[in-house]
DNA sequence: ACCATGACTATAA
DNA sequence: CTTATAGCCATGG
């Protein structure tokens, strides 16, 4: 195994529900990294099948990554497909489309 | 082991 | 608003 790290990148990215997107530093902090070996791993993706890498986004909700995509209108093509609107190469709403794993996959049970 | 690079983020000017 | 600087961590030469 090359990296464990990028499975649960990978996991992770699977789990962000449909049109909802989720940051850099988010991915990176569920996992315990930084917010750079998210993009790394990102980055190596496009070999791994059902990543939706189009819904990971910067802090900014601007789609940073669309330029690594076969042309860069394919990743707000299809968000848009999903229903998230993108307007000047970031998402509309993003406040409000951010999903957090650390939020809404731990949920830390009560504790708090 | 060192150095450069990157789909990042925060803060400062 | 933009640019600069620093911190961040894994990967590859």
């Amino acid at each position: 195994m090359k990296s464990d790290l990028y499975d649960r990148i990978f996991a992770l990215v699977k789990k962000i529900p449909k049109g909802r997107v989720a940051t850099y530093g988010d991915l990176a902090d569920y996992v315990e990294t930084g917010p750079r070996v998210v993009g790394y791993a990102m980055n190596a993706s496009h070999k791994v099948p059902g990543v939706p890498a189009h819904r990971v986004v910067n802090r900014n909700g601007l789609l940073t990554g669309k330029s690594h995509f076969s042309n860069p209108y394919e990743m707000e093509t299809r968000l848009k497909a999903e229903g998230v609107k993108v307007i000047d190469d970031k998402v509309a709403e993003f406040d409000r489309k951010r999903w957090n794993p650390n939020v809404e996959l731990k949920k830390l049970t009560r504790n708090k």
